[in-house]
DNA sequence: GTCTATACCCGGATAGAC
DNA sequence: GTCTATCCGGGTATAGAC
């Protein structure tokens, strides 16, 4: 676990909080991580993180609120390409799992671990939920449109989820590159699992990397 | 979270610590989740938690353990089967699935939190590499013999860990029933998403279902 | 094996000087 | 905005009677 390779220079007090926050509470989980040793890797006093948030569940909570805001803007983008859902969900898949790799936070304690179940962050499942919404949406389309196999609606967007959390966790072990975290693989993937006609793939991967991707 | 439903009248004191630790592990997490939380739940007092278990670390361990040996054996079995790697994948997420639907322990916090990223849980770490390195196996051996697509070996195995840990993450929710936790669901993703020639996926099937499933 | 009592540490959060 | 000092509750674990 090296997480660095980020620059940090110059970055307001308020933004390493959460950045290192969110590393910490990878390792060792939110309820597992104490204000102090958030305030030591910044290099700071405790008290003085509450001069940036209320308290330390704010912190996790505006982790939660910026992801998920960036993953609906994402899905909602997606969904209206006129490709159809296939072509959506890889596009979907691709920016999902780039932005994942990519970003200098590590967001595995927000999907992965007890949070979302604690009862103080009724805000984020509700983000969540409709999120998870979003994206069955896109799903339900492809089965009806018989461009996906005639499956189960929660349990493809089920399947689906599974593989970016799975994306979400390998995140975090930055030593081994280029697994499940390419996004191609794990677009490929998804859709080949969904497809009606698997052999269709390389037609959808293409038309998704055309244009604006 | 009902996490009823199963008669433990007549359980030795050490087996009702496992079961409630477990299902208050997965509800906020090992770090969370306090001695006394688990002692009140067993209806004892928290220093008597010690006539059984020499610290609470030590009851996510035999968690852990069991889990992880259960889970290897059957692996060493499925890997035997004359059928084939496909086969082999197949009946070992039925057996995988069901077993996850059927505990009376609640296995998340094992798998999904941070538990296993702390130091003091060397042991786990050890089995449940073995454990992966037995999946990986079998799907090396797949795409050795061409039966699976020619994809990266690690790459297919997280993802058919993502799967199985999305039904260990759903079997948590005992209000949805028989969604990603139906094995048979879970493992056709699977295989489907791996067989190189998808259409024989009923075939096998019907071959993982023949004979001592 | 279970209890009461307790040691001792570390948690989140606040007060108030600079 | 950062600091020192501090409050207070709750954490794991042990001692020792029954």
């Amino acid at each position: 676990m090296v997480s660095q390779a980020f620059d940090t220079a110059g970055w307001p007090t308020r933004e390493l909080i959460l950045l290192h926050a969110s590393r910490l509470f990878a390792g060792r989980g939110f309820l597992g991580t104490s204000t102090r040793d958030i305030a030591s890797a910044v290099g700071i006093r405790q008290p003085s993180m509450y001069s940036h948030f209320p308290s330390k569940h704010a912190i996790a909570e505006e982790l939660l609120r910026r992801d998920l805001h960036a993953g609906i803007e994402a899905l909602q983008r997606c969904a209206q390409d006129p490709a159809g859902p296939a072509v959506q969900l890889y596009r979907y898949l691709l920016w999902e799992v780039t932005s994942v790799r990519e970003t200098p936070f590590d967001l595995r304690a927000l999907y992965l671990g007890e949070l979302l179940d604690l009862p103080e962050f009724e805000h984020g499942r509700r983000l969540n939920n409709e999120y998870e919404a979003l994206l069955a949406g896109i799903i339900r389309s492809g089965i009806e449109t018989q461009e996906f196999v005639a499956t189960d609606v929660a349990f493809a967007q089920r399947a689906v989820d599974a593989i970016i959390l799975e994306a979400i966790r390998c995140s975090g072990d930055r030593r081994q590159h280029r697994i499940l975290d390419e996004p191609d693989m794990a677009a490929a993937f998804v859709v080949r699992a969904l497809l009606r006609v698997p052999s269709r793939l390389p037609r959808v991967q293409a038309a998704a990397h055309r244009a604006g991707s």
